[in-house]
DNA sequence: TGCTAGTTTGTACTCGCAGTACAACATAGG
DNA sequence: CCTATGTTGTACTGCGAGTACAAACTAGCA
C-alpha cells in the first residue's frame, strides 16, 4: 500500500479541490473517482478509502512543508533571521497549495484522528519553532520567555491560521507575492509586538 | 425549530464529549440519542439532524465568546488593556468548555459550511480583535500597523490556537488558573514580540 | 369534561453510499 | 510463456441517516 505510483500521486490532487470545498463527508469516492479519473476500484487497490485519500494529500503537504522549513532553519544566521525565513517558507508552502491547506482545516478532526498525521502536523509546524525559540535564547537574537511552550503554540497559531485564512479567502493570482507580504506582517507582530513604543517593557505584569 | 426547550438543551451537552471525542462522523445519530437520552425521533423533531446537534453546540459557545469578550471590551481603559482583558475572557471561557472547542475545531470545516457559524465565528473571534486594533491606535496604546488585517488575523489565531491547543491537551483540573496563564503568555507575546531588547524596532524591513 | 394543538416517542421503513468480493484483463520481467 | 503484480468493471452487502406515521401525552381553554 505504502508506494502509491507518481501517475496515480499525481492525478490525486485534482480531489483535493473537491475535498477542500466540500468537505471529505460531502465528497463521494465516486466524485473522486470522477475527478481524478481514477477508477474506484484502483482507489481501494492502493488506498484505505476516504480517509487514505486525504490521509496521502495531507502527509504530502506536511512534508513539503517540514521540508521548507528544515530548509530555511539550515542556514548559520542567527535565530531570529531563520525564524524569518522559516516563517516565510511556510506561508509559502501553505499559499501555493491552497486546496490542501482547506482541505487540512475543514478536516482537521479527522486528520488529527489519523496518527500518524497527527505527529507530522506537530513535527511540520511546531517543533521548528520550539526549536527556534531554544536557539535565539541561546544566540541572543531572541529574549528570554516566560512560558516557551504557550508562546510558542501561540506563534505557530498566527503564522497558520494567517496562512491558512490566506488559503480560504481565496487562491491567489500571485502566491509567493503574497506570501512574502503575509510574512512580514507576521513577522512583525512575533518579533515587534504591537505595543506602542511609549508602553513598550510594560508587558511584564503578572 | 429555533427555540429548543431548555431541558433539552442542557441534556445536549452530554454530545459535546462524543463529538469532541470521535467527531461528528465517528458519532451516529443514536449514540448521541444515547449519551443524552433523547429519543432519536425527539432530536429530529426539533433539529435538523447532526448537523443541527453540532449547530446548537457550537452556536452557544460562539455566544458565550461573543458575549465574554464583548464584556471585556467595554471597559473605559485603552486599548492595550482591553485587549488584555478580552483576550482572557476569551481563553477563559475556551478552556471552560474544553468539548466544546474540541467539537469545534475538529468539525471546524462542516462547522464553515454552516452559514449562520461562519458568520458567528467572525463576530465572535474575529471582529473585536480589529476593532481593539484600531482603537488603540487612536488612543496612542497600540502602535501603528503596516498591514492591519493580516496581523489581525495572526493575533486571532494566536489566542485560538494556543486555547484550543490547551482544551485538546486534556481537560484542566483548574480552567480559571490555566486560563489567566495562557493569557498572558499570549498577551506577552502579541504586546511585547519575542526579538530582544538590542534588535527591537529592527523588524521594519520589507 | 371534552376539544384542539403542540409535543414526545417507538417502530418500522427507505435509500444513499462506503467498502468488499471477485473475475477478467493487462503488463512485465525472468 | 508463465507468474507476480497491478488495473478495472460489476455486482453485492451492510451500516446508518433520515423519514413516515401512529399512538400516547400534555396543556390551554371553552
Amino acid at each position: 500500500m505504502r508506494k502509491l505510483p507518481a501517475k496515480l500521486a499525481s492525478r490525486l490532487y485534482s480531489a483535493a479541490e473537491l475535498i477542500a470545498e466540500r468537505g471529505l463527508d460531502g465528497t463521494k469516492i465516486d466524485d473522486i473517482a470522477d475527478a481524478t479519473g481514477i477508477p474506484k476500484a484502483t482507489l481501494y487497490y492502493h488506498l484505505e478509502g476516504k480517509n487514505g485519500v486525504l490521509e496521502f494529500l495531507l502527509t504530502d503537504l506536511l512534508e513539503m512543508i517540514s521540508g521548507a522549513v528544515g530548509l530555511a532553519m539550515s542556514s548559520t544566521e542567527d535565530a531570529q533571521t531563520r525564524l524569518e525565513a522559516a516563517v516565510a517558507a511556510q506561508l509559502g508552502v501553505m499559499l501555493e497549495h491552497p486546496f490542501l491547506c482547506r482541505a487540512l482545516v475543514g478536516d482537521l478532526g479527522r486528520a488529527t484522528r489519523l496518527p500518524e498525521l497527527a505527529a507530522a502536523l506537530r513535527s511540520a509546524f511546531f517543533e521548528p519553532i520550539e526549536q527556534l525559540l531554544n536557539d535565539g535564547v541561546a544566540d541572543g537574537s531572541l529574549r528570554q520567555i516566560e512560558d516557551p511552550n504557550a508562546v510558542a503554540t501561540s506563534i505557530f497559531g498566527a503564522i497558520t491560521i494567517a496562512g491558512l485564512s490566506a488559503a480560504v479567502d481565496g487562491p491567489l493570482a500571485e502566491a509567493s507575492m503574497e506570501a512574502t507580504r503575509l510574512s512580514a506582517a507576521v513577522c512583525d507582530l512575533i518579533l515587534g509586538g504591537i505595543a506602542s513604543a511609549r508602553d513598550a517593557g510594560a508587558t511584564n505584569r503578572a
